[in-house]
Parts: structure tokens; C-alpha cells; sequence
DNA sequence: GTCTATAGGGGGATAGAC
DNA sequence: GTCTATCCCCCTATAGAC
């Protein structure tokens, strides 16, 4: 076993033990018992588990958004000096980490699973990870404003708010899913979670927000 | 200090730090330190750890649920031998939990954040609450079915799955939708909120379920 | 690079004095 | 009912042999 190999098993089973049972319920030697190297290797590759944690994110989410800016480019490149199309922003959001799915090669649905928990992990494990986000995220509020410029910008954050919920919850449990529906619904079928999530938020973005009852209009 | 304020302390402590940092980051001597009683207290009272987090959700868990029953039984009566209406379901749904927000006597936002939190703690914690959560739960997939007769049941569990997300979601972190919207949103206008939610998710379930294009129809 | 051994801290739980 | 003291576990991190 090669140095490369035991720094990357570290990596691809950290990825797999903090998706399933969260950052921190996810002990050191778990990890390394379950990838068969020392204790130690954790140390010796990357000096704390808090520094693991940056690198298990590192690896993949530059290419998520990555992918993310580039449907977005595309979405808004196709609008020309029109709005861009509301199911564009929204697909440019989600379908990324939502294909990391179907993508064993890339970390499959682990680091799917992961991005969806990054709002339930602990204020400190958080704020680790957000570090690692960069400033992508700040184009979705744009684009939206610009796809709906007669929306107050109050309310389209409380829309993304509850995008963004669904989205993670999407990601991060489809056990509950199928369970729920007893097997009928089937989270690996990628592209059909798309639609289905795509048509919902779209049609959530787009519905008229209904007056405070309590104030004069 | 009576036998039953130490009892109150350390479910209203503890309730409030599982809300904070989520249940496993919580250990007993946290939560015995802020409420200013023995360590040994817990262990007298409830017995272990797992008996303290039943405690907890089993206290305010009962109101909350019959409080849906209750407004899903009027959102029905109301409906009479028609379809109930989705706004009334959804609110049954959402509006009982939402509303501790503003109750500080009933738990006031801990409880509200720590009922948005249940997805995301480990699945040893997700069974253990779960539990408490008596059959509940069945009755809302069965109204939202009579509400949309025409969308077959799979299609359901796939809107409802976004429907938990987006409330859960709501409901644990509101400080993050503070920060994304540099305090342009206001969480503890809870009627706003449920106003807002609502009418989101509402044009979410209605919105036609796009057709798989790799499909004949 | 990889191992053993251990430091040093915190966790849940319990026994037994008061 | 409430306390102290303690058991025994697991955790991260590091020192040092090989």
C-alpha cells in the first residue's frame, strides 16, 4: 500500500463515516479502523481532525461549484439581457451536488449525504466547512433577484431559505424517503429527484406572496 | 429548591442545549453545570442520558401533535364531504411547532428549534424520538392524498419530502437566514413566517409533476 | 512512513456517605 | 434528595522506537 493510497483511504472512509453518522459522532479511530491504517496516519497526513474535516470537503466541493457557476454562466448566457429562467437557477443550484449520486467515482452519494447534513453539524464544524465555500454562493441571491426583479428582496431570501431546506433534506435523507413511502419512491433515480425537486421550488419561487392580513396596502 | 424544580432545571436546560449544540454534543455534566445541580441529579431522576432525552421531547411533543389533530380535524370538518383545502392541511402541520417560537412558557424557541433538528441527529437519537412521536404522523400523508385525488401516491411522498425539508429546515435555523439576509428577515414573526411557508409549499404541491421526457405517456 | 505506547482530558454511570 | 468520589470507557494528540 502506496502513501497516496492510505492518505486517500483516510479521506474516501472519513467521507463515508461523517456522512452517515455526522462530523462529530465520527471518532479518529473509527476511521482508521475501518480504512485498516494506524491511529497515527490521521496525524501524520494531516495534523488534526479538524484539518482532515477541511481536506474531506476540500477535495470535492471545488468541483461541485465549479459545476455550479458553469450552469449558471450557461442559464444566464441563454437569457441574454432577458432574465435568466427561474428553473435554470435553481437546476444550476441542485442538480451538482444531487449528481454527485449517480458518481461513485467522484465520492458517490457520501459526499451527497454530507453536503445535505452541512446545516445540522455543530456551529463549529459549520463554520469550518463554510470556509471552504468560498464567495459562490452570494451569484444565487443575484441571479434570483434578476429572474424575479419585482419580488422585494425580504422575501426572496425567505424563498431561498426554504429552498435551501428542501435541497438539503433531499440530500441528505433519502432513507426516510423510502422509508416513508414504503419503497415507492426510488432517491437513486437522480435526474427523476431533479424534476420533481425543480417543479416544486419553482413553483414555490413563483408563488405570490400573501399580505400581512394586520397591515394596510 | 423543591424536587420538582430540580426536575424543571435540568429538562429546561437540557432541552435548551440539545437545541443549541444537538443532542450528542451535549453531555450531562454541560447541562447539570448550567442548571446548577448535581451531576448524580440526572441519574436520580431519570436514570440515564437516553431517559433525560425521552423526558424532554415527551413533555411538549403531546400538545404539539394534538394541537395538529385539532386543526386538522377543523381544516377537514370544514371541507365537509370535499377535499380538504392544502393550505389548511399544510398549516396544521406546520403552524403547532412554529408557534412555540413565540410561547416562551410552552419552551418558547428551543423546543421549536430542537423539533427542526430531529433529522439531523444520529439515527440512534432519530429512533429514540421517533418513538415518541406516537401514529401521529400517519394521518397527514392521508389528507394531503384526499387533497390532491388526481396525484398518484408516490408523487405525494416525493412533495411531502420536500415539504419536511423546507419546515425543518425553518424551523432549526433561523439564524442562518438572519446572517444570509443581513438581518432583513425577521424569524420571530412567526405569523409572517407561517404566512410565508405556507404559501410556498402550497404552490409546491400543486405544481404539476413534470413528465419523464425518457418516457412514453 | 508506520508503528506502539501513553499523555491528558472528558464522557456516562454508580456506590455510598450524609 | 443531594453530595463526593470513583470506575471504566473513549477521545484527540503526541513522543519516540523501528
Amino acid at each position: 500500500m502506496t502513501a497516496e493510497d492510505t492518505r486517500e483511504r483516510i479521506l474516501d472512509t472519513a467521507e463515508r463515516l461523517f456522512a452517515q453518522h455526522g462530523i462529530e459522532a465520527t471518532s479518529l479511530r473509527a476511521i482508521t479502523a475501518e480504512a485498516g491504517v494506524n491511529l497515527a496516519a490521521v496525524h501524520y497526513y494531516f495534523g488534526s481532525k479538524e484539518a482532515l474535516v477541511r481536506a474531506v470537503f476540500g477535495r470535492r466541493l471545488g468541483p461541485v461549484n465549479q459545476e455550479r457557476m458553469k450552469l449558471l454562466d450557461e442559464c444566464e448566457a441563454r437569457a441574454g439581457s432577458n432574465p435568466p429562467s427561474l428553473k435554470g437557477i435553481v437546476e444550476a443550484l441542485i442538480a451538482p451536488p444531487l449528481r454527485l449520486r449517480g458518481n461513485p467515482a467522484q465520492g458517490g452519494e457520501n459526499f451527497c449525504m454530507l453536503m445535505g447534513q452541512l446545516f445540522s453539524e455543530s456551529s463549529k464544524w459549520r463554520q469550518v466547512i463554510f470556509a471552504e465555500f468560498g464567495e459562490t454562493m452570494s451569484r444565487f441571491p443575484a441571479a434570483l433577484k434578476r429572474a424575479l426583479p419585482h419580488l422585494p428582496e425580504k422575501e426572496l431570501f425567505w424563498k431561498l431559505h426554504f429552498l435551501i431546506g428542501a435541497m438539503a433534506h433531499t440530500l441528505r435523507a433519502s432513507g426516510l424517503l423510502v422509508h416513508l413511502s414504503r419503497g415507492q419512491c426510488d432517491p437513486d433515480d437522480v435526474e427523476g429527484t431533479l424534476r420533481r425537486l425543480t417543479a416544486f421550488l419553482v413553483a414555490g419561487l413563483q408563488a405570490p406572496v400573501p399580505p400581512d392580513p394586520g397591515e394596510q396596502s
